[in-house]
DNA sequence: ACATTGACCTGAGAGC
DNA sequence: TGCTCTCAGGTCAATG
């Protein structure tokens, strides 16, 4: 679930297991994941390095290996990482392996190749170049930001709060809870909220991303309350018991109370 | 500028 | 059981 919250839990993953271990090579298979630096070239760039540094913008997580040098990882729809002791132990799937002098590894697993791998000479000239909304978690967006950003967007809510370039980090599932928290239609004009409507929905954008991170992005673990666990076949308002309707909305699948949510 | 669709991949679950 | 179909948390390009 490589939202937010999920790449949160995984560069804190990261700081946790293979911050400061040597690097002592690398394998990287899934050349089409590979943007802008060959296999060769970024195995090499690894090579005897140590990973000093970690850092996030919405879904991309960065890890800092060199002066004016940072892998880039996103994740996709199913991208994850594991740091293993055994090579026999790298999951199946794994894209890119490297390897530590301390015998451990670090797996990047993409099961399903829909994912990315590169090279940045820092996170915030990344951000720049692919057009990046700000962090959804910055203190920047306080609310009178949000709402002038989300004021001159045409279109619904909800693809506005899962647009990139607008704010980093929020997608399909988080967004469907956030809406669920603030009571509103995930078709709703982006440009039509209230003052009201305005303040729960920031307010809910950022408690829903607090508490998922607190709760490491893990889906069994999100509060009953929450439309989350509820979001699936036969699932109800965690609120008013009412049956919750699955829609497309701009292509994407969104679950909502048709009760609670206006 | 927006929505919609299909493509990219693979696995899981539903339905027959 | 085994087959086929549809769908899935993300992005990107093409089309209307």
């Amino acid at each position: 679930m490589p939202e937010l919250p999920d790449v949160e839990t995984r560069r804190r993953y990261i700081d946790a297991t293979a911050l400061h271990q040597k690097i002592k090579s690398a394998v990287v298979n899934a050349p089409r994941m590979l943007k802008g630096i060959s296999a060769k070239d970024l195995i090499s760039a690894l090579k005897s390095h140590a990973f000093s540094e970690t850092g996030r913008h919405g879904k991309f997580l960065f890890v800092r290996f060199d002066d004016k040098a940072w892998l880039v990882l996103h994740f996709g729809m199913s991208g994850t990482l594991a740091y293993t002791k055994d090579e026999s132990a790298v999951p199946e799937g794994a894209r890119l392996r490297i390897d530590f002098a301390n015998g451990y590894h670090l797996a990047g697993i993409w099961q399903r190749r829909l994912g990315r791998i590169g090279l940045t000479v820092d996170p915030a000239t990344f951000v720049k170049q692919e057009g990046l909304g700000p962090d959804a978690m910055t203190p920047g967006i306080d609310l009178s930001t949000f709402k002038r950003m989300l004021g001159g967007r045409r279109g619904s809510v909800k693809p506005a709060l899962m647009d990139q370039k607008f704010i980093a980090g929020i997608g399909n599932i988080y967004s469907d809870e956030m809406l669920f928290q603030a009571g509103l239609d995930p078709r709703h004009a982006a440009d039509g909220l209230d003052d009201d409507q305005l303040a729960d929905l920031h307010r809910a954008m950022r408690h829903v991303l607090r508490i998922a991170i607190e709760r490491q992005a893990d889906p069994g673990r999100m509060p009953h309350s929450w439309l989350l666990p509820q979001r699936r076949k036969g699932g109800v308002c965690p609120r008013c018991g009412t049956p919750l309707r699955q829609i497309k909305v701009s292509g994407r699948t969104a679950h909502l109370c048709p009760q609670c949510q206006r």
